[in-house]
DNA sequence: TGACATACCTCGGAATTCGATGTATTATGT
DNA sequence: ACATAATACATCGAATTCCGAGGTATGTCA
């Protein structure tokens, strides 16, 4: 369904538009790709947890509608994460595009 | 090192171009995308064996100066399956830049 | 009261790729 | 002449990445 590899890049993205909780950040990345791109929540929170063992992004329970969320947030090497792997995405696609002969 | 899942699509048009060995397709994509991108041996080899046992392309013999090479062509599936690929491929990359926040 | 959306989670397995390793031939430099 | 690199093909095991199926629980709406 997905591009392998690119969603780290995708869920660090949405979190550096603001906090958010698991759930809605499968939506956001439903709506934001105009339903195109998709992640299963099989995949997303252990991705999440990883993120978060590795410093990337930090929990923190909120209250939200009445029940408690768990949220997460990127940190400073998050956004420096985030940068790396948004040039490299660039970077790849920018040579596949080549290879295949169309343009940027 | 690589966008997991693109390579079939990459070795598919790197065929289409011409009928190529194992070796040439290997610095065809490595030259094509300016050393950005890079196929393994050990990952070349086994795509390869796996396409022609779906019919995408198929093997013949031919002496290239002066030794027998094991080349491959792309048949009408193969042709196919390119540009359904290759159609996935921009479908993708374009959501992942929609929601990335640049251009196309 | 039943169905559906929200919200979180784990597990097993499939798919994809790389690195290491092996073999053999040809070209190039010294 | 000899060593080294490039060419050329191949297999194996391991790592990574992802999905589907399943489980639990609450809120909402008809």
């Amino acid at each position: 369904m997905n591009i392998k590899g690119s969603l780290p890049l995708l869920i660090l993205h949405v979190l550096s538009t603001g906090p958010r909780h698991g759930y809605a950040i499968l939506k956001e990345i439903r709506q934001g790709s105009e339903g195109v791109l998709g992640v299963a929540e099989g995949t997303l929170y252990p991705i999440l947890h990883d993120l978060e063992q590795r410093g990337l992004i930090e929990a923190f329970e909120e209250t939200v509608s009445g029940r408690l969320r768990r949220c997460y947030r990127l940190t400073e090497a998050g956004r420096r994460e985030l940068d790396r792997q948004a040039a490299e995405w660039r970077r790849y696609s920018r040579a596949v595009n080549l290879l295949l002969g169309g343009a940027s």
